[in-house]
DNA sequence: CGTTGTCTGCAACATTTGTTTTATATATTG
DNA sequence: CAATATATAAAACAAATGTTGCAGACAACG
């Protein structure tokens, strides 16, 4: 049971005061409140041997418009308990035109934190640690994602890179972005991140490396995302957010766990790929702490 | 998510063989198991965007008397889960170097989590949204994010494509990052996003386009960055990760949220735009939901 | 090209919902 | 013991729910 509750709080201070038949209701509001949020107030009413009308009544009585306050309140409570994690604001219910600059972003940034807080789960962590584990033993790790995905593919490329010469990054112009794969085989795995909708050429390229042999190994947004056929294993992250758009965040940060994990199985090569990539970067004179002397 | 669940395997078996409506259906059922337990089965259609009929439809296709019994499983589902809850706390992962990796990636998720939850705090909802004006009012803006920093620069660019043209962003091979300011001026502002280390070239253009008059918007990752120092507007997000790399989710994350901010700004506009872009798409057959068949 | 079959959106349907009203029962007080 | 106030039950109500039938849209196929 949550602490902390007001509407709970209210109901137990206020009890005293109630008739028998509030009394009663309450009382078993108190003890079932999963059902509060499950069940139509009626059945709830017949459940507890009283009228319709007292739930209505208690409702009032507390200063609430409403039953369906009681039942809205509850019906969070168990959202929240059954994500088990903090700020679920994810509602798109409201349609409070323009709402304020700061509560849209409040909202906004709370969901995604949730979200990826919920990756941590452990069914999602078994999920991640078998996908390392496959990407680990390829000879080769191709990366593709496309369009809007294509942030993520491209961050994962890049930190690879940096760690030594695992990864191919498909992408390209002129229509060139499944040539990387030429040269693809049974001993290589392609990772591919796609989420709904899904670019038709990530799935046709996908098909291609399945057929070549690759393992597949898929980031992708839902249990029935034409990836997760294909795939040997995937990694599911929800897409969604407060705003007009698909999120990108919990994908992102999935693949950061990816990398750090790849990483993490020969921590002292990693430590050393990275040094050498400084020394590289060093040398090349790419970056600066303060904003250069322009050259005139 | 709930392992051994008949139902769900059942919509995830027959997906294939699901009409495009009863497809949205059951995927919107797939990713919100919760909210089919806690709401009404009209407000569940209205929320995954169809006619309430198709989820009867769908109860019918997977050969249930009506919908009324989808959300009593569901309803099942959650009470059982709840109650479990405290006793699954922490049980699960008994041993091996697997149970490393899980720890790991937990630690990292959480932290990213936290990180991004804590952008949430009124100082930076200020930024946010004081960011957000300074975009919305500008002519063009131009967005710049070279190597890590890519991923950010690409998906806002990207966002900001598919509601207008507006954006113009800084890339492209043989050193021409840069040629895209060529007819910038005062009227417009740069989107500069550099982490530590900061590209030089990063800074280098974002000193260019100052003395050329354009604004200067910035999300970085300290008080101290060196953008901090030319921008009219600076948006601090944390880069530290329990691995051995710079996190950019909290940037992606401020990236979205600015997107969204500046879609809501006009909210009509902005949904013409988006069906604008999808029809394009469309017609385009950019898209597919299942692996499109190959051709020989 | 026309036909056939399926799919989808719309609107009407009977129920069920939460609420309110009315009347009866129960207590409380002088 | 009346007289009054409050509490409860029962019924009536509009609003919503889940369902179904129907007509147009659409693609597949000959």
């Amino acid at each position: 049971m949550l602490q902390n509750d007001p509407l709970r709080d209210r109901i137990i201070g206020r009890f005293d005061e109630m008739s028998p038949q509030l009394q009663q209701a309450a009382r078993y509001i108190l003890e079932h409140p999963q059902e509060v949020a499950l069940v139509s107030m009626r059945e709830l009413a017949r459940n507890a041997g009283l009228q319709p009308s007292t739930m209505t009544r208690l409702a009032k009585f507390l200063d609430l418009p409403g039953y369906d306050d009681i039942r809205a309140h509850h019906a969070e409570a168990l959202r929240f308990r059954a994500d088990g994690f903090a700020a679920r604001a994810m509602q798109h219910s409201e349609n409070e035109q323009d709402m304020a600059a700061a509560q849209l972003s409040r909202r906004m940034l709370q969901g995604l934190a949730a979200q990826i807080a919920r990756l941590s789960e452990p069914a999602s962590l078994e999920r991640l640690s078998a996908t390392a584990d496959r990407l680990a033993q390829a000879r080769r790790i191709y990366v593709l994602g496309l369009r809007s995905c294509h942030s993520v593919a491209w961050h994962f490329h890049y930190v690879m890179a940096l760690l030594g010469e695992k990864t191919i990054h498909l992408d390209g112009p002129a229509d060139t972005v499944g040539d990387g794969l030429i040269r693809a085989g049974a001993e290589d795995v392609l990772l591919a991140i796609s989420i709904n909708p899904y670019a038709r050429h990530s799935l046709e390229l996908a098909e291609l490396a399945r057929e070549k042999g690759l393992g597949i190994v898929a980031i992708t947004d839902s249990e029935v995302s034409p990836l997760v056929g294909i795939a040997d294993h995937a990694i599911l992250c929800s897409t969604e957010s407060q705003s007009f758009f698909h999120t990108l965040a919990p994908a992102l940060a999935v693949s950061e766990v990816l990398c750090g994990l790849l990483a993490n199985k020969d921590r002292t090569a990693a430590l050393e790929s990275l040094q050498r990539a400084d020394r590289h970067l060093l040398s090349l004179n790419t970056y600066a702490s303060a904003i250069p002397r322009r050259r005139i």
